[in-house]
DNA sequence: CGCACTATCTTGACTTTGTCCAGATAGTGC
DNA sequence: GCACTATCTGGACAAAGTCAAGATAGTGCG
């Protein structure tokens, strides 16, 4: 089965280069990644993807989302207290501000682009990767509901 | 029972303006928090507790830790995967970064220092309040251990 | 095309981290 | 010293995700 009219070449190319194989959930969830809204939870993906396909393993979304993180096709943030959520834009370094009360995620750019963005004073002798950034605020609507 | 000779004057204020009453499990947790080393986890903390008590219960301890975040005292950080962390210095809006390896987790300090210490160039009409920033590395002994 | 190799899927139990509930206990202000 | 209510206890429960073992199915190669 190959139903990867909606996963871009490059994604193939990646999937390959990582023997990821083409498997009907993989492309399952990866097309609801992609094209279900962003920053959505396993629980969302699990749903969706069940539908497209009429049944899949919970343990199914959890492998191929690990695995897609694993090999940089995914991404995956984990904000304080709330699940998972993962999107597909990877690469640039970008990092998130979410509504501390509906929890509405929303991509912001970060100006450097590359890892890790910002520099400590003091590294305490650590090889630093990343820095991750979450801005915690309230959204238009959560202001006005008050 | 008052053995809060190991807790600040200034932390029984805060308490006492939080309508926090002065009880033994409270101050155990909380001297635990502050000496026995920081960004302890609940785990940690519990254990250490009971040991000071004799006998503690584990929704005690989350019952205080909640409510000494929630008055200011103590201070929760929650990295990606792992368990939550609790610290005792607040106020400085200080930043962490943790060994991806072994999870040591030290303080960043602020350059800002007030929170939110970064503003992003979009900020989607949110009221943003804090920008959280963790770190990730490998600490001096896990760069060695590789 | 057909085979073998092994990645992946399924099912179902299990783990970790923490919360909810109801009744008993004990600080605190007056 | 009392009343008021915050807090503690014990135990069930919940959310999010992992582990394990056997069945299934992509893929590269001949």
């Amino acid at each position: 089965m190959r139903q990867n009219r909606d996963v871009t070449d490059e994604v193939l190319e990646l999937l390959k280069q990582s023997n990821l194989r083409l498997t009907a959930p993989r492309l399952a969830v990866l097309e609801v990644v992609e094209h279900e809204g962003k920053h959505q939870d396993a629980e969302f993906i699990e749903q969706a993807a069940r539908q497209k396909l009429g049944s899949l393993s919970r343990q199914a979304v959890y492998d191929n989302l690990n695995a897609m993180v694993a090999a940089g096709i995914l991404r995956r943030i984990e904000p304080a207290g709330r699940p998972a959520l993962y999107e597909t834009r990877v690469g640039d370094n970008h990092h998130h501000l979410i509504c501390r009360q509906c929890h509405k995620t929303v991509d912001i750019n970060c100006a450097a682009g590359v890892k890790p963005c910002l520099q400590p004073n003091d590294d305490h002798d650590f090889v630093i990767d990343e820095a991750e950034v979450v801005y915690w605020g309230l959204c238009p609507d959560c202001q006005t509901e008050n």
